[in-house]
DNA sequence: ATTCTTAGGATTATCGATAATCCGCCGCTC
DNA sequence: GAGCGGCGGATTATCGATAATCCTAAGAAT
């Protein structure tokens, strides 16, 4: 593809971020920086140089990028020469960030058939929602104390929503989406709780794509305010009930 | 390709089987057969002969089993090319077993440091008994219904676990309460729930190691009882409160 | 025309070897 | 004797090549 790069060794990543399709890149980093955090904090409590390092854990986050951001699309293939030629790197780490993807529900291989990006189904991605409610929900009561900073933080990222969303940008809404969520659950006290909702949030990357009603997502975006107003007052069970109402309301939407 | 076998085609189970430790050599296969299921459900509708063509899924499966059963101990180094000399493979196969099982929280590997069976810190398991009540519970309210066969499951194993602990077999005592559990859960018309449930169950499995205050098993045993009274008279949402605090009963002998 | 068989091309799975890195040990300096 | 710097063994990371498998489609048989 973009073959003989001009001078990083081998992942360069000039040519995965001068490639194809980009928007709001910085907001797509940091998604993608929430997502290795994960990784990280599941692999050693201070995650930070390891995916420096090896190639397989660049290739993975490339990857994961490419898919994040839609450069890849739900069903896609991935052929690992093809990426392999394209990362300037044999095939062997290559394979090893595909097991890992494939581990984790991101993307589904099968033996001599190759891998894809993993597909959500309606109800799958009905599942996804209802469990998100739930632990969300379960995340809220575990928290300790919501302190004003974060509910600050929860009304810029409801702004910035709100603005995407008049906007038309759904990619937009989406990150702001994820980031007012995570800012949230973030606070929980219970590590595996939060574990569990990231690699939840790694399935529903189907970015806002599902939500073809995009006429009633104004009305969606709008039941975020009850939450931050729950959340300032402490009245944090509350905020866990409508939080999970909250999620639950976009089963109707999706069969 | 390492042609001249005997019987089993590349990785012999008779290596693997006769190796060490070895007690309810049964069960414990079972719950390795629900965690290669889980996988199966994750990558195909019906993932059936997945594990069997590769190589790479062959050794996942063995690895996986020896950690269950304890032969490796937590913390222990898992070596790729010992691991590769002793199913006749080349490392390649291995290194992609291990980065699966990385993935999903079994393993911990570092860059150029090699992997080792991921241990788990008391605050950890709290957290994992905690999430696991949370998940029980949301999942209970979720069946449709709980048919009076299901019940007969329950109380086979209930009384399985009661001889187990009166016996003296730990081992025992944590596959029937595992069994127990799993017959709820799967229950459960919501697929993610089940899959974040069974995915919390393969970090569990420190066994009952952790279960130091034994004096206290067989109280938190008798706990059981008062589930399947619920789940036989049809109140689901009690039941599902049952468990929930049935599994944060747990929380307390672990700081 | 339809079905069956079977080359051919494409891609994955595995191998064997090499390069890169880490760790402990030994001698050296002071 | 203590600290330091670099050799050597051990192990991982990556490579390039080969074997195994799958898919397609052309051709033969009915």
């Amino acid at each position: 593809m973009n073959g003989h790069e001009t001078v990083q060794p081998p992942l360069d990543d000039a040519s995965v971020a001068s490639d194809p399709v980009r928007a709001s890149t910085a907001e797509i980093k940091s998604v993608i920086a929430s997502m290795i955090a994960e990784e990280g904090e599941r692999n050693s409590a201070a995650g930070t140089a390891l995916d420096r390092n090896c190639a397989h854990d660049r290739v993975r986050w490339a990857i994961l990028e490419r898919i994040m951001d839609g450069t890849y699309q739900p069903g896609e293939r991935l052929k690992e020469l093809t990426l392999a030629r394209e990362f300037h790197l044999s095939q062997a780490p290559v394979r090893e960030a595909l097991r890992k993807l494939e581990a984790i529900g991101v993307v589904k291989s099968e033996p001599y058939r190759g891998a894809r990006v993993r597909e959500l189904s309606p109800t799958e991605l009905r599942d996804a929602y209802q469990l998100r409610g739930i632990l969300e929900q379960a995340a809220t009561e575990f928290i300790a104390d919501f302190p004003e900073e974060a509910v600050r933080t929860l009304e810029t990222e409801y702004a910035a929503m709100r603005a995407a969303v008049t906007a038309g940008d759904l990619q937009g809404v989406a990150c702001h989406n994820r980031n007012f969520h995570r800012c949230i659950v973030e606070r929980c006290q219970n590590q595996e709780i939060l574990r569990a909702w990231k690699s939840l949030g790694i399935c529903m990357r189907a970015r806002l794509n599902v939500q073809r009603r995009l006429d009633r997502l104004p009305e969606a975006i709008l039941s975020h305010q009850p939450i931050i107003d729950a959340l300032r007052t402490g009245n944090l069970r509350y905020a866990g009930q409508l939080l999970r109402d909250h999620s639950f309301g976009f089963v109707s939407d999706l069969v």
